[in-house]
DNA sequence: GATAAAATATGACATTAATCAGCTAATTTT
DNA sequence: AAAATTAGCTGATTAATGTCATATTTTATC
């Protein structure tokens, strides 16, 4: 649910009018880690992948946002640079900016809205333990798996049970946090196994209940 | 800087009345992952370490919280269960609960402290996301020499170089991600290589340079 | 202060996963 | 359409790190 909808119409109104929108293809930026923010980012349309680089120059994915979603608020209210860059990973992917001072305003007058920025915080900030755990501790097979469970409830799946997201393997290697060779192998044993199907960068989950097991995730 | 300094002094005094203090010795549960919370736990004196437990029954630290610092508001604000379990790492660990309904009704009237808390959520935020991309990259050594210099930021060095907190081996390697053993290993040739230096639980940062360089950390 | 228990230390070994090399398939560019 | 680039795949090897066994030291308990 998206933070907006604790707006009422003239708000929703104002930020429209002030607002700027941007057309982004397949691999443009959106914004660079480090940079100062001015505001934050509302996709209207297509995926975004949120990342940093590490110090070896590794891309490391934190997150994905789709339509309805919001990129930029983390540095925005920290008043920190951009801890993540953000690229388009579908074309046509549509950006709406919103100034500073809309959305500081907003926060002041609509306490709902406020409410919506901490509730939305302090769930990211859960989701971010979780994941610090997992990777602490579990091997690269189970991290492997729970990701695309977790890409599978970030972008659903289609009738033929296809995760509507279209990743290399080599991103795909970027959030589970290992090599593009090892998440090649173990996609193939995954598909030996009947847990999925796989089709260039298509990815059938054919055994949800099998692909929890093996990630071992008991929630 | 802590949240309640953007308190009026009436406000202070309201969160007086209605708190509660308690008291921990060294080891003691403050509050438990996956249960609720109905308010916000302030540090008064001693230190705490927050951690998840994963799969295998591992602990994980997720963080660490001192005297000025809270903990419990990611719960409280997401209204979710607790993410994570707190225990006192010191005996005397003094921890004051403020109720749910202070807290909101002062974010509600105080638009300061609103916005300490959103400062503070995305600030963590950010933290977390680094905190990813190192466990997602780095190997052991280079996270084993990072986790003395956050342990160095978060509780100082004494007049002797001392990390001012002690922590066995195993809580050491529940930081880094790593076994118990390995930790030793590491210690021990952070020793022998001038860094460091160990007596039991004290660990004595002599080369903070040195320590940088083997975390591979550029900021 | 003796005994038990827990924490730390060390070595040998096993396992996981990264790296490297080479090869094939798929895209993109010219 | 050919050439070039990029992505995907596979096998061999190496390096990193976890596990297990055991010893030693420290701390807690009686």
């Amino acid at each position: 649910m998206s933070v907006f909808c604790a707006l009422s119409n003239e708000q929703v109104e104002e930020i429209d009018n002030s607002k700027g929108c941007n057309f982004y293809n397949k691999g443009q930026v959106v914004f660079h880690e480090g940079n100062r923010t001015n505001g934050i980012y509302c996709i209207n349309k297509g995926k975004v992948k949120l990342f940093q680089i590490g110090s070896e120059g590794k891309e490391q994915i934190i997150r994905f946002a789709k339509a309805g979603d919001v990129v930029g608020y983390r540095a925005l209210l920290s008043e920190e640079p951009l801890s993540a860059s953000a690229t388009a990973i579908e074309d046509d992917t549509t950006i709406c900016f919103i100034p500073r001072d809309q959305i500081f305003s907003m926060i002041a007058q609509n306490p709902n809205f406020n409410f919506k920025f901490l509730k939305m915080l302090s769930h990211e900030l859960g989701e971010a333990a979780k994941i610090i755990t997992d990777l602490a501790q579990k091997p690269v097979r189970e991290r492997l798996a729970e990701t695309l469970l977790i890409l599978k409830d970030t972008f659903e799946l289609d009738e033929e049970k296809n995760i509507q997201v279209k990743l290399s393997r080599e991103e795909l290697a970027n959030i589970v946090g290992t090599a593009t060779e090892s998440v090649i192998r173990l996609l193939s044993e995954f598909k030996k196994d009947k847990l999925i199907a796989v089709e260039g960068r298509n990815i059938k989950l054919l055994n949800i209940p099998g692909l929890t097991r093996v990630a071992n995730v008991f929630e």
